[in-house]
DNA sequence: TCAAGATGCTAATTCGAATTATTACAGGGT
DNA sequence: ACCCTGTAATAATTCGAATTAGCATCTTGA
């Protein structure tokens, strides 16, 4: 097979030294470097003919950045299963990579062990590229805490508490999101509110109960948590309102009440909190809120650059945008 | 920030030398090296309580391979326009890629000029993987050559045609797949037929027509080829059959005869060749072939392997299975 | 007791590119 | 002839780990 060109090669064509090369390459023209321009010229030529790249490995380890970003998620990325979800941010990671003038590292060779992949290996890879992006749902703790113990330029998507120190992240703000459905609903005439699901685990999961804990005490309301769905329970409860953090739980809560006979939003309103660990129908028209994953996406190769550059910790919430959707309506006027 | 350990490091810790170090973290004991129960113990110990890992920067700059395959697509990757049509190869590539225990670089850094991507332009970081698996209908004619003249390991998605020299690719075998399509037709009854599309251009064009045509002389039909679909034309031509290379085109043919109060298959049997440039409604049922994309996208990579390893120049056609749809029937016994 | 062989480790080199220090050589002024 | 200055290029070193050749030191056996 045809060894790859090194600056060595392209020096013996040109006649110079690998050193020449080198300066010419990166256009050194600082520090009292001169270069004759026919010189530059001849180099450049071998360059343009042979398509001569540097070889990002050597040059890593000599300096740091080769224009690699990596990105890192728990489970394969292309799966359709995972489609869905992965989807918007790596459109988001994609454009803004694009502009950055970066190529993205996509790290298959992680094995999986035990369904999950982890970063820390026997043979770790994250620090192939310049930084990292991480993408899940939740991502192991010792990975992270140790992401943030070596110093490794990385942002999350998604926010994350401290691991042994703040967590570089741009997440969605979910509390904010949530208190604004429960602001809306109350609005409305709702007075008991029941919220579904985790609620904890993932800092999504925990931002979006708090957010909804929150909105209940400012407007003194009820509200209580539960963590999967009973509609009849709900009902005898004099629920009227329910926010489900699985969309295919607010669906499925949906399809059982007009199953019962009962009208949506009618006799009951269901709001849902956009996540999507299973797939959900999408004919539903559930009101609720769309988190901004491109823009996720594109702003976390942002703040990456500016870890990169600055070495700042950016943390930065998103706002997710209400969507009208059918499942929410005023209160109906009860015997 | 706290400076990353060395193997010296390590050395000068437990009093040995780097070299002992890299030979104790390999557990090398071929080649006359022997390394003492007790020296070999201290420096583990010492690695497990400084937790070190060897730099990968390092090792692959010493290897000469960096595990890295290219994925190069002429269009973004991502974008959920495209998402239908590179999703599938994606999925294949990465779920061999992981095999392989390679990474994925997506070349995002390759700006689009006049809408297209260009493999070669002023800064190709082409070599920045050690081979590279190419995706895209049609490939820029310029760039393959290049890249076959340059001896860069790469393998292409799709058939191709030489270009200064034979393309290894893993491609679909349209052309068995279309004369299925026409032997299975011909059972039926049929006997005069229409292809309907390019016919021409990528290569995939060109062997699905040129399958179409051998089977209909081998099995002496009437065969016609038009560039695009028009019913009534067809219908007043007496053709009972019709190829439609797009999805698309096939799925208008049906819907147009219908509209006219005609029936498929019973009056016109309509068949579909598989290529997706254009989306199209998937609830119709076409009659047709599935193209083996996910296989494809695992082949490629394979082959890829094989190239690197020995420089072979692997060409593969994969077959297409038939799919049985509800849009072929027996020619309807005309008065 | 001394060569032969086994044992345990290290010095030195390699990989490819970036950088610094240094050399080589021209022409100008005295 | 000599020094100085500017210019143009190169030699040598660096990064961190892997590898090979080779140097000590210790056992054996005759």
């Amino acid at each position: 097979m045809a060894k790859r060109l090194t600056q060595q090669d392209i020096a013996r064509m040109a006649g110079v030294s690998q050193a020449t090369v080198s300066l010419v390459l990166n256009n050194r023209t600082d520090g009292g470097v001169r270069i004759a321009p026919e010189t530059r010229a001849r180099v450049l030529e071998v360059i343009r003919r042979t398509g001569y790249v540097a070889n990002p490995i050597a040059r890593r380890l000599h300096d740091q950045r080769n224009r690699i970003l990596g990105v890192f998620t728990y489970e394969a990325v292309f799966p359709s299963t995972r489609a869905d979800f992965y989807q918007p941010f790596l459109e988001g990671i994609e454009e803004q990579a694009e502009v950055a003038g970066c190529d993205l590292l996509l790290f298959t060779s992680a094995k999986a062990t035990e369904g999950k992949r982890r970063i820390f290996s026997d043979d770790s890879r994250i620090r192939l590229a310049d930084g990292c992006v991480l993408l899940g749902r939740s991502i192991d703790r010792d990975d992270l805490a140790q992401l943030v113990a070596e110093a490794i330029p990385f942002v999350s998507i998604g926010r994350r508490d401290d691991a042994g120190g703040p967590v570089p992240h741009i997440g969605a703000d979910y509390r904010a999101a949530v208190r604004d459905l429960v602001d809306r609903s109350v609005a409305l005439g709702h007075r008991r509110f029941a919220y579904v699901g985790a609620g904890t685990g993932a800092e999504s999961s925990a931002d979006r109960l708090r957010g909804f804990k929150q909105a209940v005490a400012a407007h003194g309301v009820e509200g209580t948590h539960v963590q999967f769905a009973g509609l009849g329970q709900l009902l005898d409860a004099g629920i009227t309102a329910v926010l489900a953090e699985e969309v295919s739980d607010g669906a499925a809560l949906v399809l059982a009440a007009r199953q019962r006979g009962l009208s949506v939003p009618g006799d009951l309103s269901v709001l849902t909190l956009g996540a999507a660990t299973r797939p959900a129908p999408d004919d539903i028209g559930l009101t609720g809120f769309r988190i901004p994953r491109r823009e996720m996406g594109r702003r976390a190769v942002q703040a990456l650059t500016e870890v990169l550059e600055h070495g700042t910790t950016p943390q930065e919430l998103l706002a997710c945008e209400f969507v009208e959707g059918t499942t929410l309506g005023p209160r109906r006027a009860q015997g």
